[in-house]
DNA sequence: CCCTGATTCGC
DNA sequence: GCGAATCAGG
């Protein structure tokens, strides 16, 4: 597929539209792919517009923050973990202070006691609750 | 995961 | 010159 006058033509209409790459290329269809689009885009000399990551890296970066944190980690995180911790979690994976309770589990089990406790409680059968709530007879 | 444009490199 | 693959960030 070459890139006639007709298909630069539009190329640089809808670039400069403000249309992203990819909406660009499923305008001009024809097997055109956003790469195809860039790579011509650029070949013509257009700009990069509100390009989200290139552009500058103008990051003076010069915000002390007061105390920033503490380095001493006190948390259980993951690599902490050994089989008679307790690993039940807190907080949320990725969060930087996602950890775990740590304590020592029941032998066999996961959690510690209170943890089993959360972890395993019998879910009341979900059929039959019918009667479950009558008032007691007399 | 979805998206963005940028760059590289074999064709 | 072209664009898929890859990169790098949102």
């Amino acid at each position: 597929m070459a890139w006639t006058d007709e298909r630069i033509e539009k190329l640089k209409e809808l670039w400069d539209s403000g249309l992203s790459a990819s909406q660009i290329a499923k305008e001009l269809a024809e097997g055109v792919t956003r790469n195809a689009v860039i790579g011509k885009a650029h070949r013509l000399g257009l700009k990069s517009r509100p390009s989200p990551v290139k552009s500058d890296k103008t990051k003076p970066k010069a915000a002390p923050k007061k105390v920033v944190k503490k380095e001493t980690s006190k948390f259980v995180t993951l690599l902490d973990l050994t089989d008679r911790m307790c690993k039940w979690p807190h907080g949320h994976p990725g969060d930087d202070d996602f950890h775990f309770c740590g304590k020592s589990s029941e032998p066999g089990m996961p959690y510690c006691a209170a943890h089993c406790a959360e972890a395993y409680q019998a879910q009341p059968p979900r059929r039959d609750r019918r009667q479950q709530q009558r008032a007691p007879i007399r």
